[in-house]
DNA sequence: AAATTATATATTGCGCACAATATAATTGGA
DNA sequence: TCCAATTATATTGTGCGCAATATATAATTT
């Protein structure tokens, strides 16, 4: 019986991928992640650095910490990936004087100056596509990401 | 003028992290795999092992490339992590009599039983979580996945 | 002030993700 | 039948993302 079928297909069974959670979140950062990238290729930066760019422009400076805080990641991840964009003339990193164990992160000319070409970003990756309950959307999953963050102590 | 500060707060700038879509569905996806780490290696699985091992539970045996269809993943991602998950035990892999192009992957024994450990998962991480509108942003999500799915043409 | 503890970042090692490319098998004409 | 185009997977190289650990500075305690 049952042959060649490793499971039942029972629509309760917790372990069915279209009732997880996890899987439709995972599978669009990855679409919406190669759907950047063409785009952001064109101004020297890779999705992750985007990222931090947006905070930059926001607010400079930021300590590595600050911005792991905004963005829930850790030294692990960022330092190298700020390293890369020191080497690319997008940021300065230095140590903070007043604390010896910070690293002050800021931006360089060049940097400051890519936000122009940036601003064009956000509707070049909207044209043609739909935007209906965009926004509710967006704060529901906010909604979630503070809820997790929260639970999982994540003072990264 | 606005020492320090790299750009206006306009709260309309489409530059401000917080009017991103992308961002909160990237949160949520590393806060999520870092929740689902410390479970899932217990079964000696990574988050998007899992993945795999779910897609196989429900039906088996199946192609890298259906797979791929699945996960909205492609073979540069999924062959390595194959390999991975063979090496372990957890699958076979074939090549396919009928057409020598396809690999085939099947649940060894294993791989089967560790369904039973498995299945406790889904409780373990909800444990203590409120589960509110929960299905709404599951779909809203799965919605949006579709729509990326169709616009990058994504036949990975 | 010395010893302890806490904090901030860096390093290491591993496993994804992905673009670009390569290889091999199959299909579909001319 | 040959051959060009297509399809399926593999390989290579780069950049995350993270746990675990290391290092150095600062704050706190004694």
């Amino acid at each position: 019986m049952n042959d060649g079928v490793a499971a039942a297909q029972d629509p309760r069974d917790p372990l069915l991928l279209d009732r997880q959670v996890c899987f439709p979140l995972y599978a669009a950062t990855n679409l919406l992640s190669r759907l950047y990238g063409p785009v952001l290729r064109e101004l020297g930066l890779t999705y992750p650095q985007y990222l931090v760019m947006l905070v930059l422009w926001e607010k400079e400076p930021q300590t590595v910490g600050s911005l792991g805080a905004r963005l829930y990641l850790d030294s692990g991840t960022l330092t190298p990936l700020l390293k890369r964009m020191e080497a690319a003339g997008l940021v300065r990193r230095t140590r903070d004087p007043e604390d010896e164990r910070r690293v002050v992160i800021e931006l360089t000319e060049s940097g400051k100056i890519l936000r122009n070409q940036a601003v064009y970003v956000p509707e070049t990756l909207a044209r043609g596509r739909k935007s209906e309950g965009i926004d509710e959307l967006r704060d529901s999953v906010r909604r979630l990401v503070e809820l997790l963050a929260e639970q999982t102590g994540s003072k990264r």
